[in-house]
DNA sequence: ATTGTTATTGAAAATGATTATCATTACCAA
DNA sequence: TTGGTAATGATAATCATTTTCAATAACAAT
């Protein structure tokens, strides 16, 4: 629950004004850890906040997302989806999507044997394309149980 | 350049007709490693085949897909990318994607040490969530020579 | 506390990608 | 040759997201 005066200090380039509307949707994402859409979390937010603005929600994540609070999410199909970036490294995870249900489930296993790999490539790409690897991004899909 | 005998036998399944849209495309497809919008891929065909109807590039991409010939990507922005799915394992690669132009790069190094965290990822995920993998996806998003 | 500047907001309209509809076409088996 | 129907393509509809713009409200300076 990070407050004005700190968020603005750690991350004024990126905003002027710290207000209430991005105040409601950081509070909200940082306190769940399901995949949201942009309608999803306008949706939740109406209800404490009526007057809230679907247009608001959408810039607002994308704020975030520049500041590196949050991740979007993009599958195939349907709306993009945004989930709290956790701060520490313990809540690195990636997904498993399910191609006919949408279903998603987070994991996080053998993060040490991805790091590794992780950075051998990084290292490997900036040398060769001259790419300043900003993140990375792995995922499994196929059939969960109930779509088999 | 498979023909619609060969077709037909090794993908009834997904059709009952090959047709003269539908080679065009996978012709054009396979004739390329570059990653095509529908759009591309309708003003590329447009030419040797005036009359040819944006609906059934669509349809036939999202065709190829399920018969596991093409490959959709899908990144925040912009229309899907469609990539020829090359039959041997040296096809294999990922991408790296600049955020802010969006320039792609394909690479395939360390693919044996992928290989190997996938699968035992792959059997981990299929244990643990009776999840069947169907596929995985890696990627690393960053700035590109240009645009750093 | 009051004020002035302007970043931010929210409603509405616009855009862009993709999908649904439906009458027409053309494969292909009989 | 023909009948059944899968496939096509033009059009309209849908859905997510972005743009526009006048009104609002944060906050620095007073």
């Amino acid at each position: 629950m990070p407050g004005p005066s700190k968020l603005r200090h750690r991350h004024g380039r990126h905003f002027e004004r710290w207000t209430a509307p991005r105040e409601a949707i950081l509070e909200l994402m940082s306190r769940t850890t399901k995949h949201l859409s942009a309608k999803d979390i306008y949706a939740a937010l109406y209800r404490i906040y009526p007057g809230i603005g679907l247009t608001t929600v959408y810039r607002t994540l994308d704020l975030l997302v520049r500041m590196g609070l949050i991740n979007k999410l993009t599958f195939g199909d349907g709306p993009s989806r945004y989930e709290f970036q956790s701060e520490d490294k313990k809540g690195h995870h990636h997904h498993v999507i399910c191609s006919r249900c949408g279903k998603i489930i987070d994991y996080s296993d053998f993060l040490d044997d991805e790091l590794e790999l992780v950075d051998k490539t990084e290292k490997h790409l900036s040398k060769k394309y001259n790419f300043k690897v900003m993140g990375h991004n792995i995922e499994f899909y196929g059939l969960c149980e109930k779509c088999q």
